[in-house]
DNA sequence: GTGTCGCTTGAACGGCTGTTCAACGACGGC
DNA sequence: GCCGTCGTTGAACAGCCGTTCAAGCGACAC
């Protein structure tokens, strides 16, 4: 039997340290920058000291995922409990700085099983929550069920936020701007189209002009 | 003056088997798993040869991403020319084997200047290129070019594209299937109304079932 | 004072990396 | 027959990698 090693405590300033190091070396230098002795320096702590906290990088790797998941499924939520819940969730898909994290990490998680197991496991339960709370959100905006069901919904809002965000990053020109201009103004569009409208029968996301 | 290194021919049969070789540990292990030893080990041949054919990792990586690149663009060309260029478009963007490849190569750039520069310049011809195609189709397919401009249609499509791509190889759940099952719908849809009518006033793409 | 525990350090292990380079066989031009 | 070029090989360089481990540290319990 395996004794177990010695790993440091969870509430740790060293440990949060080394997460934040991580996640800064993720969004600016892409997962194959990251390594004992690159995290180590970004925090300023001895490389050792990195596989004391986290025995495997592995296991580094899934813990900075799941604190940004926890985050990140606490805030979507939230969002889809605001008054605009559409806009509210965009604008969480949107967010620069988580978009090039989950990025880098579903990348990472091509070539790290385990890390993959963790991203597949909680991409499904946003993916789930999103669902669920679209299923009744959807009717109250006018959303043609048939047409625009709320797997498919979920599907784009992330999908578009994840490609306007590697855009972004790859400092294209104005076009994605003119595509996030479009989405800001059709999700106006459809906010105002809740609050004006009592959910009647199932349409389309569009007005005829 | 710099000398010029010798290079190999561009017609070679072992240059093809490098970029052949790259190509699919890029899909298969991802970015960080390319290496001069490790491509010539999945190409059979020998290492020091990777470095006659491209000096640098970058000059394989760039390669690499113009051979895909130079395919997806006549594809497309061809897609948007088609009877049914919505659909055409789709399923081009949807392709996975070039949808993992393009996530590869967007994740390397991220760390990799060179190659970087090339994504993004391709990115944004193949940008503009659906986005002319879309100026003139939208209307034919009786979209409201005010709620739906082509910048946003083409950000969309392969966005969406990515992020379904991105859900199958994580090997998630059913979700995806049903998000992709709307999207073929949603074009059957759209290519049948712009069959059945002429292009009159901009509406949006929905249907009241 | 002594012992124990959590945290930290520094060094070391074998292995893989990008890149360079001298040398080699084959082959076509002259 | 000789020369030069092309494709190819194998070895070597310095450097970074993940991981392990013994040893040191301060603080706190008794």
């Amino acid at each position: 039997m395996a004794t177990a090693r010695r790993v440091g405590s969870a509430t740790s300033e060293t440990r949060a340290a080394i997460l934040a190091a991580t996640e800064q070396l993720l969004v600016e230098s892409g997962y194959a920058s990251v390594s004992s002795r690159s995290v180590a320096a970004a925090a300023g702590i001895n490389p050792g000291l990195v596989h004391y906290y986290f025995p495997t990088l592995d296991d580094l790797f899934v813990a900075v995922f799941r604190r940004g998941a926890e985050k990140n499924l606490d805030r979507m939520a939230r969002a889809l409990a605001s008054p605009t819940p559409f806009q509210a969730l965009w604008r969480t898909s949107a967010d620069p700085r988580g978009g090039a994290l989950f990025f880098e990490l579903m990348a990472a998680a091509n070539h790290r099983p385990a890390l993959r197991a963790e991203v597949a496991e909680l991409a499904e339960r946003a993916r789930r929550l999103q669902i669920e709370a679209l299923r009744e959100l959807l009717p109250q905006y006018g959303v043609d069920g048939g047409l625009f069901p709320p797997e498919f919904v979920a599907a784009a809002i992330q999908g578009i936020a994840l490609s306007l965000g590697r855009e972004e990053a790859l400092a294209m020109a104005t076009e994605h701007r003119a595509a996030a201009a479009a989405m800001e103004n059709l999700l106006d569009h459809l906010e105002q189209r809740r609050h004006a409208a009592p959910p009647r029968r199932a349409q389309g996301p569009e007005a005829r002009s």
